[in-house]
DNA sequence: TTATGGTTTAACCATTTGGTTAACAAATGT
DNA sequence: ACATTTGTTAACCAAATGGTTAAACCATAA
């Protein structure tokens, strides 16, 4: 009666796999084969384990998302000041890029294509909010802290500056005659950039 | 010895309905059968008269990039002052959005898809280039318009904040809960906030 | 009217693709 | 040792898909 519990290794190399080839062509482009081949097992095993093209890809999703949220949340809930916040997260935001280049557009990808399963997706435990957030914009505008400003544009605002720029990476570089380095190089800068850029456009003086 | 001229009329109706099908699928997802069917034609109608998928889906992008490229050389090549641009790219550009809405995501997802192809299209009369844009940031940083500040990181910070929020849609109304319209009301909000959130950034008291 | 050349269609084809099956191997428990 | 469950594979299958073809259609000029 004890459920089966599966191999987690091979488990593992196939959301692996998964991640890897469905991050850079998308659902649509995925293959079910190429996943196999790089995970080093049958294609049927795909099957056995997560039973359809389908559900591989949602598990795939989901822990993507996991990945991203908390970024998001340490923005959100954290307990540091409006400017300590812009601060840190547009400064780990670009070592977590470096890690995971694919992530963003992956997510902005797919939940442009099927915006009824990420729809979803945002009842799971979690998933940012911005109540936290709002609040304390406003507590620090009436404070004198920062200049008027609304807070659901100050986020959308934050997010813009700093994912954008990675998810647009080939026309940036297109547009800019960047090399791969140039790129790099430009990001780097822009950690110290966009937290001066904001921070001067909200705070009193 | 007159060449071939294809009747115009058909020619635009697949066009048409490729673009709408290529702009919401992606190349992968998109179907040629589905594109008949939205042209009202035979799918061999297809082949015969841009040979097959892939050149179909050139021409497409072809154009979807003909469309955007004015709009930025609006910021880049105009005469106004730095101000007058961040003006008035941000305010035109959400009346672009409405008759374009799946355009910036089109051209982001595939030339991340295919950057090859991306690199071949650079190449194309009307391709945006920055240098005139960079010299005028120097240029009304030195006179004390601007406070300085660095002329490509300005123009990916226009262009962010500009496009991000379009391309993020679904999950931008995902994290803040919120409808159609209220999406809609915070895009036009975000005419007047954006502009004065960058001129206030950027500008010399 | 009837050749002629471009245009359109239905039927067809080869390949790819997600998914299944049945047999086999490797653990695991008795 | 043996039986049962779990893991893995090769072969197979049906459907979908991009693309082709041959015949029909239709305008128009001779």
């Amino acid at each position: 009666m004890a459920e089966k519990k599966f191999n987690q290794d091979t488990e593992k190399k196939i959301l692996e796999a998964a991640k890897e080839v469905f991050q850079q062509k998308g659902m649509d482009g995925a293959r079910m084969q190429e996943i196999a081949n790089a995970a080093g097992i049958n294609k049927a095993m795909l099957h056995y384990y997560f039973r359809s093209k389908q559900l591989l890809f949602e598990a795939v999703f989901k822990n993507a998302f996991s990945l991203l949220s908390p970024q998001l949340n340490k923005v959100l809930n954290d307990d540091s000041s409006i400017e300590e916040k812009v601060k840190s997260f547009t400064h780990n935001y670009i070592s977590f890029m470096k890690k995971h280049p694919y992530l963003p557009n992956f997510i902005i990808q797919e939940s442009n294509r099927n915006p009824a399963f990420f729809e979803m997706i945002q009842d799971s435990k979690g998933f940012p909010s911005l109540d936290k957030f709002k609040k304390q914009v406003a507590q620090e505008v009436e404070e004198g802290i920062l200049r008027p400003i609304d807070g659901e544009q100050l986020f959308v605002t934050i997010v813009s500056l700093n994912i954008f720029p990675f998810v647009a990476k080939p026309l940036i570089r297109g547009f800019m005659k960047l090399g791969v380095d140039d790129f790099e190089q430009l990001m780097e800068q822009r950690k110290t950039f966009v937290s001066e850029f904001i921070i001067n456009s909200i705070k009193k003086l």
